[in-house]
DNA sequence: CAAATAAAATAGTAATACTATCATTTATAA
DNA sequence: TTATAAATGATAGTATTACTATTTTATTTG
């Protein structure tokens, strides 16, 4: 079985669609993977358009700034996971296994997928880690979110509390535990990987260690 | 009683040390500001320079670059609030206490003891909220970290952990709960206040809801 | 008071973050 | 098939950012 997920990414979000061409397809996927390479603050369209082989000006065609590309990004991420939480928790009743494979996809990285996705999935997992909240934490933060490009952020939270409460209906702060795991399941595996003192990372891997965490820290809240 | 607390910051955060001279102290309590005012995105040393009635160059002789000001900034906070910890849990002998005590600390403002400070505590406790993780989102996160510019936030999170540890040793993960404790009151009252829509927020305000919803995940979690 | 040091004034450079114009190529529809 | 529109490329230009350098003027300190 081979198959192709594309999501509709907020038209706010773009001047022009950049799917409906392959040049927008190519700033989207060179972006991705230069982002990785050098963070967010050294990404400039012009370092892009010498990897697209085009000129800064045609990107500025399709996005007004880095910052956009990056929400671009983003919520195709998001929407990507949210896709996935769906497509894995199809015909699973149980909540706890739900919640377990939940945690699963927040901390693993999912590269086994990638044969299906049209972008880099191992640059974009480190993305989103090391700069989604960047995306957020800006002075602009009540002028962009009325653009509604957070909402595939907070379906996908709504939808991980959704079986929060599934699983512990007395549970008070559904919401608040949903974003504080997609957000811990970041900070925890950068920090395992870069400043692990402030973690408890023994011999595993920072992706293990993280969904560890991660599984005591629901199961016991919850139970 | 009046007194005045100051903490040696890390040498190699500045070029010239700014508590040493009043342009220098001017510098960094006018940046809290401006950062504060615009984000660390827009600031700039040239804008600071108009604040402060300086120049640009002058600005530059206490700090190599804008982020290094803002570790300067953070690295004060960090170190006061390990101070604030200390003087708080002073002859506090229960570990619940010793907890709950903490969780203010981290969720409420501290302009009670603005006092006693040389800078806009408000300032300072916004720019911990929204800028903090831009000092260790970085690609050059190795290279900083082995000039310890991360050291107060790790002993901060280490002291956390004791806490921790005291009140229920067997709990494993003692330092990453300490610093997702730090993040996460840090990331819900942003939310609460910028994208409620990922939080439980009811009635009550942002810092409250963020100290009822610590204070549930942590006595939950480690009971 | 001299010497050292800090700060101000000024200038300059390369990179960033755009905007604008016009020519050329490519897609589309009549 | 051709006309026409739309997308892209090539080029240029501006204001701002992120610095570095130099020279002059204040301010400390010994």
């Amino acid at each position: 079985m081979d198959f192709q997920v594309s999501f509709t990414v907020n038209e706010k979000l773009f001047l022009r669609n950049p799917d409906s061409s392959a040049l927008g397809k190519k700033i989207v996927k060179y972006g991705i993977e230069l982002i990785h390479e050098i963070g967010f603050e050294h990404f400039t369209f012009k370092k892009l358009a010498i990897q697209v082989e085009t000129t800064e000006a045609s990107i500025y065609r399709y996005f007004e700034n880095k910052h956009r590309l990056l929400l671009y990004i983003l919520n195709w991420y998001w929407s990507y996971m949210e896709f996935l939480v769906d497509y894995t928790l199809k015909n699973i009743q149980d909540p706890k296994t739900k919640l377990e494979i939940i945690l699963n996809l927040l901390s693993k990285d999912l590269s086994e997928n990638s044969g299906i996705l049209q972008y880099n999935i191992n640059a974009l997992n480190q993305i989103v880690i090391s700069e989604s909240s960047k995306a957020y934490l800006v002075k602009e933060i009540s002028d962009i979110n009325k653009d509604q490009v957070f909402k595939p952020y907070k379906d996908l939270c709504a939808k991980i509390a959704t079986v929060i409460t599934e699983y512990n209906p007395s549970y008070k702060f559904p919401r608040s535990l949903s974003s504080t795991l997609i957000e811990t399941s970041h900070s925890q595996q950068y920090f395992a990987e870069n400043l692990p003192r402030l973690t408890d990372l023994g011999s595993e891997k920072p992706q293990k260690f993280t969904l560890l965490f991660l599984q005591n820290l629901t199961f016991e809240l919850l139970k």
